[in-house]
DNA sequence: ACACTCTCTTGAATCATTCCAGAAAAGGTG
DNA sequence: CACCTTTTCTGGAATGATTCAAGAGAGTGT
């Protein structure tokens, strides 16, 4: 499931390839939308052991770098996911939580416009759909 | 400065008219898309002095009632805004997080269709510009 | 293998927010 | 207007997510 190779995602970036980094990778391969403890927990579970500051400093790292994007839905702690570049959009279920990808028709950031823009430089449009899951529906 | 009467408005909600919430609807009025300190500090220029807590649960009476609308940019305290009902979204400055309001061409919610929902049931489409602002571009 | 630099560990601090129990105040009623 | 019920406000403490700091440890290029 971990088709392109996390060595070398981190050395086309020119990051240090460590273990804390490539678990990381891996842990958010298997588990999109993961939170910070969700991906500790599956790190933990490859590499033995790994400090929770580790965690949050390699999130960071991989962010920056541009090879995950943390998503930050109100009212929920930091998410993580690996899909990265292609400007899709997230739905959040109201009652559990749950992420969901939406695709964006148009792709490319930023992929609407404002109708005024008060001189802001936009360079991004964020969707975020707010709603319910299946399961939480029929609960 | 606070156009519908503070006291009216929260009448028509059957909430009581108290004057800490009296003046956190003017606090909001003054300053759009205040954080829970401002907030709380305008007040406290009105009253003498309010409890931080007195203004976090005034702010969630007033946001369950609808008088009021909680956002919550990534990586920002929680903001808050006197609500129009007109599902308007928000550019944010990457820099200085400064807010502006954007209005939304559809004026409805969900203003946005989804092109897969997975099975959710979708009530809303929030929609957040990321940018620089005119004073963070300059400098 | 060496040296340089970046990354990880441990432990503590910070910020925003919430929880709790009791005192005070608002609104309806007689 | 005084009373009573219910809701709200106060003060203090707790929680959860995230960040800071200093030093030990590991990756990379030569």
């Amino acid at each position: 499931m971990h088709h392109p190779d996390p060595s070398t995602l981190l050395r086309e970036k020119s990051l240090r390839v460590t273990r804390p980094r490539i678990a990381v990778l891996n842990a958010l391969a298997d588990h999109p939308h993961a939170d910070v403890d969700s991906v500790a927990r599956a790190a933990r579970l490859e590499l033995g052991s790994v400090s929770t500051q580790a965690v949050y400093d390699v999130l960071r790292a991989l962010a920056e770098a541009g090879l995950v994007r943390r998503i930050e839905p109100a009212g929920s702690p930091a998410r993580f996911e690996v899909r990265v570049g292609d400007n899709h959009h997230h739905i959040v279920c109201r009652t559990c939580g749950d992420i969901a990808d939406v695709a964006c028709a148009v792709g490319e950031a930023p992929c609407l416009d404002a109708s005024e823009n008060h001189g802001f430089v936009i360079d991004e449009a964020e969707v975020t759909y707010w709603g319910t899951c299946p399961e939480c529906a029929t609960t």
